[in-house]
RNA sequence: GGUCCCAUCGUCUAGGGGUUAGGACAUCAGAUUUUCAUUCUGGUAACACGGGUUCGAUUCCCGUUGGGACUACCA
């Protein structure tokens, strides 16, 4: 296949959805697949909602998952600038080539004309209540206008859009990669504005001029954009673009995990997973959204699990790295059809690609949530390639290991009226004796003196070992308890047990 | 409402005119284990419905139903 060039083109108004990252991923592998370039273009027409901070945060974003930028605004590129809002003086030569070969025109309504105009066909029964071929001779523009009128309004600085002149009666078809072939009739389609009236123009306009100026050979997006594909189609046929017109392949949407609908930050929210890949805060309402990275999550995991919701690669291989999501990545093998978002899915990946990680790796996570210095790396490695085939997000590491950094604060109650017995403050008793005398503990030496002093005593090993457990970590359930009694040593150990044995003998 | 898109286990999906409809997550049971977890083994579980086409449709066509997206001077 030749090289590709594909742009992901989000609009900087606050975090990244995962829909975004997915969107931006698959754009990624096709781009890495054909040895293309991959685009990053900042969509800032709409300067009302705007919000600061929102673009570092995608940029952001894409680094941490791996979703390399070969041209945007920070990496620069032939075609720069790559923010739409920096190009403003780009568009206006495009609208005007429209207007004068009489496929768009000015338009002076007014909000509470446009309001007006819609309720009235509301009223009326009529089932399309948009500005279109029908209305448009109805309303205040250079169609309707005597052109001296138009010319007087345009040189009094009033306030105007530039609406595309849609064709009254015409099929419009494009062929969609994942889809096939969508006809759309041009009834259906509204004289969309253009030009907005502070000069800036409509995602319409901007992305099929930018697309087309940058050499964009295929456009990868979301479904949503599906409906409005053929007013593209038409734009680029006006333009005179028609040949150079890229390729289109909308996107599966990603729902909701229970019920219908697209996935929102509420759904997220109310099911208490994360839905942005860090944490954000939005600068106006303070409201925070969770991210991946703070909730425990893997990029790589991330990524396998998004490159699967939507696409597969018809083997029974599930887990991909990102350079071998390229290596089998096709548009072919997208599906059609919106995939529900199952967090649990997500959770199965992320404890996969823990599992597979060195010990050395894990050690990091463990380190950063302890203070400088209270822990060298070796034993962090130790305790992490322990913990590992119990671990479920990053951040488990160091829940999991507080015990070996603090003795139990309190234990168990459940473990404790169950299994704190006679036997066991016998057999604990003994065993605390017997380890004292042990200067370096090894698991190994650990589970002999226990079986020795359980076999003199007479009572099962069974019987106690959640009372030794509980005694040592506070909790009744836990890592390999020997290897633990390694790690803290025959000193913490004893004196561990001699502790419980002083608070609990009452019980 | 209108337009467009979509439809295989609970979920992500493979498959495709004749299959015991396959895998993964989840779930259930059993085994292993010092607990929990891991791991292993096994089980439950799906072609939305109705018409065609055909010797034969889950697969192809049409319709119904259901779901989704869009319907802004937002992207």
């Amino acid at each position: 296949m030749q090289p590709v060039r594909v742009r992901f083109a989000p609009s900087p108004t606050g975090a990244l959805h995962i829909g975004g990252v997915r969107t931006a991923l698959y754009n990624y592998l096709l781009a890495k697949k054909t040895n293309g370039t991959m685009i990053l273009r900042i969509e800032d027409t709409d300067q009302t909602r705007f919000v600061p901070g929102a673009e570092e945060y995608i940029m952001k974003s894409l680094e941490w998952v791996g979703i390399k930028i070969d041209e945007g605004v920070v990496q620069g590129g032939p075609h720069a600038p790559y923010r739409q809002s920096e190009r403003k003086s780009i568009y206006k030569q495009y609208a005007q080539k429209l207007i004068d070969e009489g496929n768009a025109y000015y338009a002076f309504d007014t909000e509470e004309e446009l309001e007006a105009m819609r309720n009235r066909l509301k009223a009326t029964g009529s089932s399309n209540q948009q500005y279109s071929s029908i209305t448009r001779m109805m309303m205040n523009n250079s169609l309707t206008l005597p052109e001296a009128e138009v010319k007087r309004k345009l040189e009094s600085g009033d306030a105007y859009v530039i609406r595309l002149k849609v064709p009254d009666a015409e099929e419009i078809a494009l062929t969609d990669l994942i889809r096939g072939e969508v006809k759309v009739h041009s009834e259906q389609i509204d004289d969309k504005v253009l030009m907005k009236s502070d000069g800036m123009p409509t995602y319409h306009l901007a992305n099929v001029v930018d697309d087309y100026l940058m050499q964009i050979t295929h456009v990868i997006r979301g479904e949503e954009w599906l409906p409005s594909a053929p007013l593209h189609v038409l734009l680029y046929r006006f333009l005179g673009w028609e040949k150079q017109m890229p390729q289109f392949a909308h996107l599966p949407l990603l729902l909701k995990p229970d019920g219908n609908g697209k996935l929102s930050k509420r759904d997220a929210d109310k099911a208490g997973f994360p839905l942005f890949p860090y944490n954000w805060v939005d600068p106006t309402s303070g409201e925070l959204s969770k991210g991946f990275q703070e909730s425990g999550y893997l990029p790589d995991a991330l990524i396998n699990f998004l490159a699967f919701l939507g696409w597969n690669p018809g083997t029974e291989q599930e887990i991909f790295s990102m350079a071998e999501l390229v290596s089998a990545f096709t548009v072919e093998r997208i599906g059609k059809a919106g995939a529900r978002f199952d967090i649990l899915k997500a959770q199965w990946f992320n404890q996969q690609y823990l599992k597979a990680k060195s010990n050395d790796e894990l050690a990091e996570f463990l380190l950063a949530s302890l203070p400088a210095g209270s822990c060298t790396k070796e034993k962090a490695a130790k305790i992490c390639g322990m913990l590992k085939e119990r671990v479920t997000f990053t951040h488990d590491f160091a829940t999991q290991a507080k015990f070996f950094f603090e003795a139990p604060a309190e234990y168990d109650q459940q473990v404790v009226s169950k299994k704190w017995n006679n036997d066991a403050v016998t057999v604990l008793t003994a065993y605390s004796q017997a380890l004292a005398s042990i200067q370096e503990l090894t698991a190994e030496a650990a589970k002999t003196t226990l079986e020795n002093v359980t076999t003199t005593l007479g009572i099962g090993s069974g019987k106690i070992m959640q009372a030794l457990r509980v005694s040592i970590t506070g909790a009744g359930s836990g890592p390999d308890l020997m290897i633990a009694m390694e790690i803290l040593g025959s000193t913490e150990v004893v004196s561990r047990i001699n502790r419980a044995l002083s608070t609990l003998k009452k019980v």
